[in-house]
RNA sequence: GCCGGCGUAGCUCAGUCGGUAGAGCAUCGGUUUCGUAAACCGAGGGUCAGCGGUUCAAGUCCGCUCGCCGGCUCCA
C-alpha cells in the first residue's frame, strides 16, 4: 500500500500508509493531542477523526482551543438532545438542529407541546447518553437508499431534507439509535459533552416558512467545561439587570401602557431630559453639516402614498387610512414624500445642490403584534431622518459625509460594539430593482469606494438590497447580544423619477437627481434603548437625568444644602435636593440605585467652609472640595460630554 | 400573525384540596436629627387583566378577549 506525506502546522511532516485515520495521525503526535481532539482539518475541509487519510497534505487537529471547535461541539450537542427527545418522544420528529452562536438548538415537529419537566427528563436522558459514550458514526448512503432508510422511520422531515439538498451520495450520523442526515464533522462520541443545559423551548416554523409546520424549538447551550458554562449562565443575568425595560421601569424613563395601545412609547420627564441632551446635541451636528431642518405633516392625503408606491409595497406595515370630508388621509410611516414635496415647491438649481432635508420626523407602522419589544420595536417611532437631493457626481461625497457622521455617533455615545453591512443587488435578478443597471453601479461603488477609502471592515450582502437602490447600514448589539440596526444609509432610484424631481443644470436642461436616504440614531426611541442597555442605566453626566443630589446630614444644615443647590442650579447643572427625613446612608443608596452620577453630602465642615463632601456614583467618597472648585468639574464634564472621568 | 409560558396592592412576590386575599419594599402620618448603600411605630391601599361559563361557593376549574415574556415569521 502507497504511503501518504502528512504535514502538521509546525512545518514537520511525516508519513503514513494510506487510508490512515485522522485518530491514528493524532496518536502519533500524542496521546493528549488525541485525547483532545474533536475533529481535523485537512485543507479548509473540516472531517472526522474517524475519517481515514487518502492523499497527501497538511493537516491540523481542531481541540477546543480551536476557532472551529466550540462549534463542532455544540452541533454535536444538538445531536445528542435530538437522540435523547426522539428516545423519550417517539412521536417527535427531528427537523433542523445547528450550532448557533451561543449555544445550539434542535426543531421537532410534535403534536403535543414539549413542557418546562419535559426538559428536566431529556436533561437527564442526555446525561445517561453521555455516560454511555456513544460514538458519532458516519455512514454513507445513496440518495435513493438514503430515503428509504428515513421513510422506514417515518421521518418524513429527513426526506425532504434529503431529497432537496442532499449529493447523490450523502453522510449521515448515527448517535445510538438516532440517525441524522448530516454534513458533520462531529466530535468522536457523547462522553465529551460535560457541560451542557437545555435553556427554552420556542416555536419556529418548518424550514423557517410561516405557512409551514409549526416546530417546537428547544434550545440550550454546551460548553467545555462546567465553569464556563456557569460564567455563560451568570452572564445571562447579568445582561438581564441590563435590559432596558427593568431600567426603564426603575429609573423612572419611560413606559408602555396599555390604556394607550402596545408599541407606543411615554417618554417620562428623565427619559425627556435624555431624549432632549441626544437632539440638542443631534441638532447643532445637523446645523453645522450643512443640513437644513424641516417640519412635515403627520397625515397626508392617501394619493401621495400611491405616487410614492408605499400603498403597493408597504401597505401591510401602514395603519389604516381615514376618511376626511370624502377624501382619504394616511398616517406616515416615513418622511420621505414630505420632504420630497418641500424639494418640489419650485424649480430647483444646480446651484442649490445638495440639498440636505432633515428631520426629527415621528412615523407610525403597524407592526404584528407578537414582535413589539420594549424600545426596540413600536409602532410609533421618531427617526432622524434627512434626504439628501444631490447630482450624481456629488454621490461620493455625500456618502462619505454621511457615513463620518454615522461613526461621529457611535463615538460621542461610547459604542463599541457595532457591525457594518453593505447591502447590493443580486446581480441574477436586474428586474427585480428600479434604476438601470449604470446607476445601481455608480451607487454600489460609491458605497464601497467610501467604506474601502475610511477603512472601515464590512460584511458584503449581495442580494439584500431593497429594490430601490443600496445601503450601508450599522448594527448595535444589546445587553443579550441582539444586533439592532439603527444607521442606514440608502440609495433611491425610485423616488425621484416617481415624483418627477428635476433641477436645472448649468447646461440650462433638466436632470433627475439622486436621493440619499439615511437616519443615523434610527430612531430615536431604538437609539434610546440601546444607550440604556449599553450604559446599564449609569448615563455619563452629560446624559444623567439628575446629575447631582445635595444630601444635608441633619435639619441643621437646610440652609447651606439650599444655597449650594442654588448655585448649582445657576451654573445649569441638574441638581436636586434630597432632605427627606431618611438616615444619610439611606438617601445614599436610593441615589446609587438611580444611579445619580454625583452625591454632595453637606454638614457642619462644609457649611463652614463653603465646600461639598464629593461622592462618585462608581468609586464612593472623593473627599471634600470647594464648591466652586466641584461646580467647574461637573461643568467641564458636561461641556465636554466626557465619557468617563 | 404563529408556537409556548405568564397576568394577585405602585414594585417584587406568597396564596394548600374550590370556602370570599397576604408579606416585604414603596406611599401617607408620627417619632427620631443622623458623616458615605435600607432607623422605629402606625395607617391607607385589591373589579385577583377583562368578559362569560361550571358550582351552594371561583384568585383557584373551563371558554373567549386584551396585554406581557421567550422564540418564529416579518422588519425601507
Amino acid at each position: 500500500m502507497a504511503n501518504i506525506q502528512i504535514t502538521f502546522p509546525d512545518g514537520s511532516s511525516q508519513e503514513f500508509p494510506q487510508g490512515t485515520t485522522a485518530l491514528e495521525v493524532a496518536k502519533s503526535v500524542g496521546p493528549r493531542l488525541a485525547a483532545e481532539a474533536l475533529a481535523a482539518k485537512v485543507g479548509d475541509q473540516l472531517i472526522d477523526l474517524s475519517s481515514k487519510l487518502e492523499a497527501s497534505g497538511p493537516i491540523q487537529f481542531i481541540t477546543p482551543t480551536s476557532p472551529e471547535g466550540l462549534e463542532i461541539f455544540r452541533h454535536s450537542s444538538a445531536h445528542l438532545l435530538a437522540a435523547a427527545v426522539t428516545d423519550l418522544f417517539p412521536d417527535a420528529h427531528p427537523g433542523i438542529g445547528p450550532a448557533t452562536e451561543n449555544g445550539f438548538f434542535y426543531d421537532f415537529y410534535r403534536e403535543t407541546p414539549f413542557t418546562e419537566e419535559d426538559l428536566k427528563k431529556i436533561e437527564a436522558k442526555m446525561q445517561e447518553l453521555v455516560k454511555a459514550n456513544l460514538p458519532n458514526e458516519r455512514i454513507y448512503y445513496s440518495k435513493d437508499e438514503g430515503v428509504k432508510v428515513f421513510e422506514q422511520m417515518g421521518e418524513f422531515l429527513k426526506c425532504e431534507l434529503i431529497q432537496e439538498k442532499a449529493d447523490p451520495v450523502f453522510s449521515a450520523y448515527q448517535t445510538g439509535k438516532f440517525l441524522d442526515f448530516c454534513r458533520g464533522p462531529h466530535i468522536p462520541s457523547t462522553g465529551r459533552i460535560k457541560a451542557f443545559k437545555l435553556l427554552s423551548v420556542a416555536g419556529a416554523h418548518w424550514k423557517g416558512d410561516e405557512r409551514s409546520h409549526p416546530m417546537q424549538r428547544i434550545y440550550g447551550t454546551a460548553f467545555f467545561s462546567q465553569k464556563d458554562l456557569e460564567a455563560y449562565l451568570h452572564q445571562l443575568e447579568e445582561a438581564k439587570k441590563r435590559d432596558h425595560r427593568r431600567l426603564g421601569k426603575d429609573l423612572d424613563l419611560f413606559s408602555i401602557q396599555d390604556d394607550a395601545g402596545p408599541g407606543l412609547i411615554f417618554w417620562h420627564p428623565k427619559g425627556g431630559v435624555i431624549r432632549r441632551e441626544i437632539e440638542d446635541w443631534l441638532r447643532a451636528e445637523l446645523t453645522a453639516r450643512g443640513y437644513d431642518l424641516v417640519f412635515t405633516p403627520h397625515t397626508m392625503r392617501l394619493h401621495l402614498w400611491e405616487t410614492s408606491g408605499h400603498t403597493n409595497f408597504y401597505r401591510e406595515n401602514m395603519f389604516g387610512a381615514m376618511e376626511v370630508e370624502n377624501d382619504q388621509y394616511q398616517l406616515k410611516p416615513m418622511n420621505c414624500p414630505g420632504h420630497i414635496l418641500i424639494y418640489k415647491s419650485r424649480v430647483r438649481s444646480y446651484r442649490e445642490l445638495p440639498m440636505r432635508l432633515a428631520e426629527l420626523g415621528t412615523v407610525y407602522r403597524y407592526e404584528r403584534s407578537g414582535v413589539m419589544h420594549g424600545l426596540m420595536r413600536v409602532r410609533g417611532f421618531t427617526q432622524d431622518d434627512a434626504h439628501v437631493f444631490c447630482m450624481p457626481e456629488q454621490l461620493e461625497t455625500e456618502v462619505q459625509a454621511c457615513v463620518e457622521f454615522a461613526f461621529l455617533v457611535l463615538k460621542t455615545f461610547g459604542f463599541d460594539r457595532y457591525q457594518v453591512e453593505l447591502s447590493a443587488r443580486d446581480p441574477e435578478h436586474p428586474e427585480h430593482y428600479a434604476g438601470t443597471v449604470e446607476e445601481w453601479n455608480l451607487a454600489e461603488g460609491a458605497l464601497m469606494n467610501t467604506l474601502k477609502r475610511m477603512d472601515i471592515p464590512f460584511k458584503y450582502m449581495p442580494g439584500e438590497a431593497v429594490f430601490y437602490g443600496p445601503k450601508i447600514d450599522i448594527k448595535l448589539v444589546d445587553a443579550i447580544g441582539r444586533p439592532w440596526q439603527l444607521t442606514t444609509v440608502q440609495f433611491d432610484f425610485n423616488l425621484p423619477p416617481r415624483f418627477g424631481l428635476e433641477y436645472v443644470g448649468s447646461d440650462g436642461h433638466l436632470h433627475t437627481p439622486v436621493m440619499v436616504h439615511r437616519a443615523l440614531l434610527g430612531s430615536i426611541e431604538r437609539f434610546f434603548g440601546v444607550l440604556i442597555e449599553h450604559y446599564a442605566g449609569a448615563f455619563p453626566v452629560w446624559l444623567a437625568p439628575v446629575q447631582v443630589v445635595v444630601l444635608p446630614i441633619s435639619d441643621k444644615h437646610a440652609s447651606y444644602a439650599q444655597a449650594v443647590l442654588e448655585e448649582l442650579r445657576r451654573a445649569k447643572v441638574r441638581v436636586q435636593l434630597d432632605d427627606r427625613n431618611e438616615k444619610l446612608n439611606a438617601r445614599i443608596r436610593d441615589a446609587q440605585l438611580q444611579k445619580v452620577p454625583f452625591m454632595l453630602v453637606v454638614g457642619d465642615r462644609e457649611a463652614q467652609n463653603h465646600s461639598v463632601a464629593v461622592r462618585r456614583r462608581d468609586t464612593g467618597d472623593a473627599g471634600s472640595r470647594p464648591l466652586a472648585e466641584f461646580i467647574g468639574w461637573a461643568r467641564q464634564l458636561i461641556d465636554t460630554r466626557a465619557a468617563k472621568w
